[in-house]
DNA sequence: TACTCTCATGTGAGCGCTCATATATTGAGG
DNA sequence: CCTCAATATATGAGCGCTCACATGAGAGTA
């Protein structure tokens, strides 16, 4: 294989300066179309691609976006993650996700210090740990930062899908099914979307004159299973559970069965995030979806508006919708076995 | 926000010249300690941080590694994902995935090109078509390459799970539990790993004298459920199921629940892969575990070996295991229903 | 014809590093 | 104390590009 062409030899073929070939390449104005033609085909020729490291020592651009990102083996995040993708790639500007474990503070150390390593020219991070902000303000300071899932703040662009309205939603639901026994199965402290989501469940049930009741997890599926386990050892059963994500209700749903307790008949449950095997479980769950492409979409806009304007803008909302499955039914009379 | 320090900054305040703080950059030997700490702290003291670009420029290495990967949200080739990050983190390497659409050749040529853009230093590709590993072959020449389950090659460093073993495990599984009439859901026919799952399942039924069946599918849980109709529609049903992939095994079991066959009494199920809502499925999935890990961390490793020797070397082949749960079980007489 | 003014293109410097090489410093042996 | 090889450090060039500026070629005006 032989040696890479260069702007120079690209010039050279054409007959002009490389500084000619340059602005073909960054298509300048002030460029006579024969002249471009010219260039246009020495650079097919010769297979020319233009070298990025050269490109970024002087203009201290990488044309890369780094996305922080925990848990990123779930779906929301990954769809997202692909969401930006996608547009990025578009606009000439690849995405580099670092992912972290959310309890580890080392973890996310080291992913902010490779991010800077790495000379990124901004920063979106996903569902992110208050703590972890406040390391990446801290780190990251002179980058461009969007946070995705993380609480309003004067500093940053934010991009948020409604988590209240969500919950209210997937709470009013079953109020509307005619359940006031309704407990909640909620995600980390920590997580802003999670803490959201509690809010609105906590309103929506206020709101009607009925008492919530909360058991903290995790997002993960066996913390589902965990609170599912504290949920049947009640001594009075209520009739509904809202799961804080479709994960935690499929270890609610496991629980349920093995405990004989017949789902939607005598408890009605109800996740959030529409994951793909949502609609296929047993029974198929009644969830909230979220438009995890939008949010993607949303963040990586709002990145190169802020990287080619400078402006900080208004924050975007995104607004959920329920997905009605079987999962969720009316509340029924005599319905309470234990 | 001051102008970032550079060699020359860190060389004087040291009192050294350029190179020797390039020699402790890059940890030379022949450094006298006392000079080294020196440095250190010239560096500590300005916050000084190596541009990358410009050592790339003049090195013509990026220390980023491309991962190619088709349908990135599922839980095998993110748990790799990770896998490869951690590790090549550590060694100083940044990992940039692409995910491409295995079905759409504009997407994967759009990611080869991003790819080439990138001036990555290797591409480790995840589970591609052995269509876009052709066009990998014809636009990468010259990029160090490593594949994860595809097809053996001469010419590129390949990574596998023992496919063929984890379906003759599965399939074994089923025959000692006396099933004769097993069928297979398979995979899309251009994935290697769907083709050599489906030889192992063959391979194990024809050894024990019993004929294979096979329902074509595409890994997901759409397609499983196609299957699962296709199936309970058969005049003579089978007593087992072994599916390419636990995602498929969801769509069938979720047909099995809907006429009624109960798993695993009537039917048992068995799925690949592993996946975290295996465990807690109604019932809980038989599966074969590969050890995703495992594979990711061999990518790298083969790739670095390459990235700095150069040479090819021989193929890694892991092994898989068996997890047996709730929906397999021995065979019944009185079993079928219809 | 001479003069400005615009448009189109060319020239040279320099981004921050590493490489190859030159020079200074050390320590051991006679 | 001097020589010679090692060891330790310094010097200058150049990677491939873009930036700021310089220059050339026409068009328009007087």
């Amino acid at each position: 294989m032989q040696k890479k062409a260069n702007i120079y030899d690209v010039a050279k073929l054409a007959g002009v300066s490389h500084q000619t070939v340059s602005r073909v390449l960054n298509n300048h104005s002030s460029l006579k179309p024969a002249t471009r033609e010219k260039v246009e085909q020495a650079i097919a020729d010769l297979a020319y691609r233009p070298n990025q490291a050269a490109r970024q020592l002087v203009t201290s651009k990488s044309r890369m976006i780094g996305v922080l990102i925990a848990e990123s083996e779930l779906f929301g995040p990954s769809s997202m993650l692909n969401a930006m993708q996608d547009v990025a790639r578009k606009e000439g500007y690849s995405v580099i996700s670092i992912s972290v474990i959310a309890k580890s503070r080392d973890s996310w150390r080291e992913g902010i210090e490779q991010l800077r390593n790495l000379d990124v020219d901004g920063v979106i991070t996903i569902a992110l740990h208050k703590d972890i902000v406040k390391e990446i303000e801290r780190y990251l300071i002179g980058t461009t930062i969007v946070l995705i899932g993380s609480e309003p703040s004067q500093k940053f662009n934010v991009v948020n899908m409604d988590n209240v309205m969500g919950a209210r939603l997937a709470t009013q639901h079953l109020i509307d099914l005619g359940h006031t026994e309704i407990v909640h199965v909620s995600g980390p402290e920590k997580a802003y979307e999670a803490q959201m989501r509690r809010v609105g469940y906590e309103d929506a049930m206020k709101e009607s004159g009925l008492v919530p009741k909360v058991f903290s997890g995790t997002w993960g599926i066996d913390s589902g299973y965990q609170a599912g386990k504290e949920i049947v050892g009640l001594k009075r059963l209520p009739t509904a559970i809202f799961c804080a994500n479709d994960h935690s209700a499929i270890g609610v749903l496991r629980v349920l069965y093995d405990h004989d307790i017949s789902v939607p008949d005598q408890m009605s449950v109800v996740g959030y995030d529409n994951i793909p095997e949502a609609e296929y479980l047993i029974p198929s769950l009644t969830t909230i979806r979220p438009n995890f492409n939008a949010l993607g979409n949303a963040a990586i806009d709002k990145m190169l508006m802020r990287l080619r304007q400078g402006a900080l803008n208004e924050a975007v909302m995104l607004k959920p919708e329920v997905i009605v499955r079987n999962s969720s039914g009316p509340i029924q009379s005599g319905k309470r076995k234990k």
